[in-house]
Parts: structure tokens; C-alpha cells; sequence
DNA sequence: AGCGTGACGAACT
DNA sequence: TAGTTCGCCACGC
């Protein structure tokens, strides 16, 4: 049974549209909590992938960051790709062009 | 209620 | 610049 948190943070990523990516950190301020952590923790326990992106969730740094689901990070970042976000050495390429922003 | 863990972030050394 | 420390809080035990 997902918790009202965890629905929370899958209905935000829902909203990021294809091709680009968000940070854990904007998803928390867009929630209203500064727990990145929480976020985190929610995402990565997504029943819902793919069709949730989980995959569009990216750490501030730029980096690929994590992924528990079937593959990995590899996974993760074949399907980034297949959207267009090129990933290269385990980073986002233009990463701030490609950062989707929520509005408040 | 307390403790450890976690797909992180920012500050500090 | 890299590595460590602390903070954050949801969740399971």
C-alpha cells in the first residue's frame, strides 16, 4: 500500500516531460520538505516503472546517481538516451539545459 | 518511542 | 578538487 508520500513524489514525476530530467532536490522543494533522503527513498520503491520516469531523476551534481530497478544504472541511462538526453561517463550531457524546473 | 537505512544535498576539511 | 560529516525525514523493525 503506497503511502501518501510516496504517491506524492510519483504524481511530481509524472509531470517531468520526455527528454528531460529533474533532481531529487527539486522534487523535495517542490513537495515542501527539505528531505532529499525521504525523496529518495520513495522513488527508488516506485511499483510503477517505466511508467512512472523514475529514470528522469537525476542527483544535483549531474551525475546518473542510482537505480533498482532491472538493469541498474545502465538501465537508467539507455532509457535517458532513448529520449534524447545524452549521457556520457556517467554524467548528464548539458545537464542544466536538459533540467526540468516545476513550477510553484 | 528509538535505531538503522537510504535511487541525496550542502557545508566543511 | 576530493573525501568526510552532518542534516534531512519516511519507513520497517
Amino acid at each position: 500500500m503506497p503511502t501518501a508520500f510516496q504517491k506524492a513524489v510519483w504524481e511530481a514525476l509524472s509531470k517531468i516531460p520526455r527528454g528531460k530530467v529533474t533532481t531529487y532536490g527539486h522534487i523535495a522543494r517542490y513537495l515542501g520538505t527539505k528531505a532529499v533522503r525521504a525523496v529518495g527513498t520513495a522513488v527508488g520503491k516506485n511499483p510503477y516503472a517505466p511508467e512512472v520516469p523514475c529514470h528522469r531523476v537525476v542527483p544535483s551534481n549531474g551525475k546518473i546517481g542510482n537505480y533498482s530497478g532491472e538493469g541498474g544504472v545502465e538501465r537508467k541511462i539507455a532509457l535517458l538516451k532513448e529520449e534524447g538526453v545524452e549521457v556520457k561517463e556517467g554524467k548528464v550531457v548539458r545537464f542544466e539545459e536538459l533540467l526540468f524546473r516545476y513550477e510553484k
